[in-house]
DNA sequence: TGGTTACTTAACCTAATGGTTAGGTACGGG
DNA sequence: CCCGTACCTAACCATTAGGTTAAGTAACCA
């Protein structure tokens, strides 16, 4: 059921594989250009195998491709599954839009004044 | 570890709260106006402490706000997470932009004319 | 050819997730 | 005041997630 559903919601793949900090970390490192295995596991303090892990995850989910070349298997950022996930979260813009709700966008001025949070 | 990182990331708070296809349902039907978990829970195939459930995990990522009305407690969205998952998203604009695929392939060229190792 | 580096697979462990049922609490209506 | 409706909490269970170590494969290098 959740595997069936999984499967067949790659939103919801994208969604739970950016949840993780270590796997969105990877993302951002990938923004930047290609790297291997080695390159991505390096600022983690964990094994490697762990990181491999995380990379299958992102590879579900299409957001990374796998390269090859020679002993290295070089890591690359695919747009695909961030441009599906920004046409879910544009149905939504009317309410994040400040636009939107005035009364709520004022409060929050009010509130961003001094809000420890 | 996973307990101290989600509760100082609101981001994966936000992106795990969304992964689940019945979690983005109830955001869909809460986007429409705000509802009662009775109402929430009508189109669901599971029992109302299940749908409770999956309330407090949007409600933890402050993407539902509870209400109380006599013995109702009507829920509703709030932006701010979606926002904040905007901004994210912003910051790879450039990935999943069409428009910038040429220069991204033209950067790899380069790139790969000197990449140590 | 044998060692080292790069990475993956397998087996295992613990904790979190997503569901259940049963048993609360709280409110409003007759 | 009691009954039904609305909702929540607790206890439990099966599966998934995220980590580990150990062992495997593959390519380069001396």
């Amino acid at each position: 059921m959740v595997l069936l559903s999984m499967a067949t919601d790659p939103l919801g793949l994208t969604f739970s594989a950016l949840a993780d900090p270590t796997r969105r970390a990877i993302v951002a490192r990938l923004a930047q250009g290609e790297a291997t295995v080695s390159q991505l596991a390096e600022p983690f303090d964990m094994s490697s195998p762990a990181v491999s892990k995380h990379l299958k995850v992102l590879e579900r989910a299409g957001l990374v491709e796998k390269g090859r070349e020679a002993q290295f298997r070089p890591r690359r950022l695919k747009p695909e599954p961030l441009r599906d996930l920004s046409g879910w979260l544009e149905s939504y813009r009317q309410f994040w839009d400040a636009k939107f709700d005035s009364l709520d966008a004022y409060l929050k001025e009010i509130q961003n004044k001094d809000t420890p949070q």
